[in-house]
DNA sequence: TCTTCGTTACAGGACATCCTGAAACATCAC
DNA sequence: GTGATGTTTCAGGATGTCCTGTAACGAAGA
């Protein structure tokens, strides 16, 4: 398992595919730097350890994380190799500031929407995971964003962000928080990779929801 | 770095070290079931790779993990690998039990005292870590066993528990209360694997610090 | 239908990894 | 000093991984 994730080629792979989207395997191959043969072997490796599930559509075939469990384990493991490994440093800014995480939001911003969630009380942190309280439920039913009474996935569950080393908000409000700001046109996906980029619309619904000024720089 | 870890031989070096002990390279040898010289070899990389600390004594040279945040990163690691990958179920119940994670306690009773300390609000669990409270701070006085005022590492500090997918108390703390009931006589230390034994006074122990009545069963 | 494109499957060779055997070095016991 | 033990180093060979051809298969487009 350990060896799956060590190959630099197969880790840009899923590296790109962290966002939640589907690939076809030619796209995956180009962005990992490989020859199409090598990049479907890889990807076979990967299919076969069950990180990724498949979807044929047309001549193409689209490669994606097989669920947000996966997603969840990559993001730790990623962290932990931080933790052991090498800085941060040489990273793009933008990935630092805001990036999709499988399908919710991560980075600085992530983090500092997961701190809000519980300042305000909203999400309850308890040793045994997130919960969301009762005032969050009704601020949810405010926002119209009411989670649906049978659901498979956790309501919400921390994830542990491997730029910032703290939780962000997973789960299925990690998700519908996510997905809300990005039809409000409050975030942009970049569509090479996983980071999102804040609009000033955006930056006005994070004040409105979550009572935030936020004002990002890297510190140094 | 994914490569370092995914050995089996290295793999299960890192295992026996992860009780926080140091071990001559022959007993490290027999223990990950190779030959002594090729155990030379993987502990030479294991040691080029930061992972681990060596000392020379006598003609024994004694491996050890380099510190606090190398088993911490391995800790986490392990609990990533366990998300995507495969059950606990074959490992031995002992050491899901309770278990030495490097200096402190790991396991189904580690989770326990920590969700004693947050219970009774001795740590405060926030989401950029744990940190202790003045309530706290004034039942360790009664303990004996306050802080030092100078201190490199973190005073007290969730570590992912990767049997129970949930955090213990590890930082100084965590290294305070093993120690404690050890000396104590409380927990017995297994010389072949991590595990922790709870010896009768141990239980007593475990009642008057934390509360706890400990009874534990292995839930299939 | 025929061609083109995306993808996969199967050979081959290059390369790295891992182990064993022999040997060197250091330390301890006698 | 001499021998035994623990550890490392070096050379060799076996094994496995990874990549590049070449070729096959399927679907889309002319």
């Amino acid at each position: 398992m350990g060896a799956l994730v060590g190959d630099p080629v197969r880790a840009g792979m899923l590296a790109v595919l962290m966002d939640g989207s589907e690939r076809a395997a030619g796209e995956l191959a180009r962005q990992a730097g490989a020859s199409p043969q090598a990049a479907s072997a890889h990807l076979s490796l990967l299919l076969d350890g069950g990180l990724l599930a498949v979807s044929a559509r047309g001549r193409h075939r689209y490669y994606r994380l097989r669920d947000a469990d996966v997603a969840h384990a990559i993001e730790t493991l990623s962290f932990a190799a931080n933790l052991a490994g090498r800085k941060t440093e040489h990273l793009a800014p933008a990935l630092k500031h805001a990036r999709r995480c499988y399908d919710h939001i991560a980075g600085a911003l992530g983090v500092a929407i997961c701190d809000s969630l519980i300042l305000k009380g909203r999400v309850i942190a308890g040793s045994d995971g997130f919960a969301i309280s009762a005032a969050g439920h009704e601020w949810l039913a405010k926002l119209d964003l009411s989670p649906p009474h049978a659901m498979r996935r956790a309501a919400v569950r921390p994830c542990l962000d491997w730029t910032e080393g703290r939780p962000h908000i997973a789960g299925w409000l990690g998700a519908a928080l996510c997905e809300r700001l990005q039809t409000a046109c409050g975030l942009k996906r970049n569509s090479q990779n996983r980071a999102l980029t804040l609009t000033p619309k955006g930056r006005a619904l994070l004040g409105e929801y979550f009572g935030l000024e936020w004002r990002w720089r890297e510190h140094a």
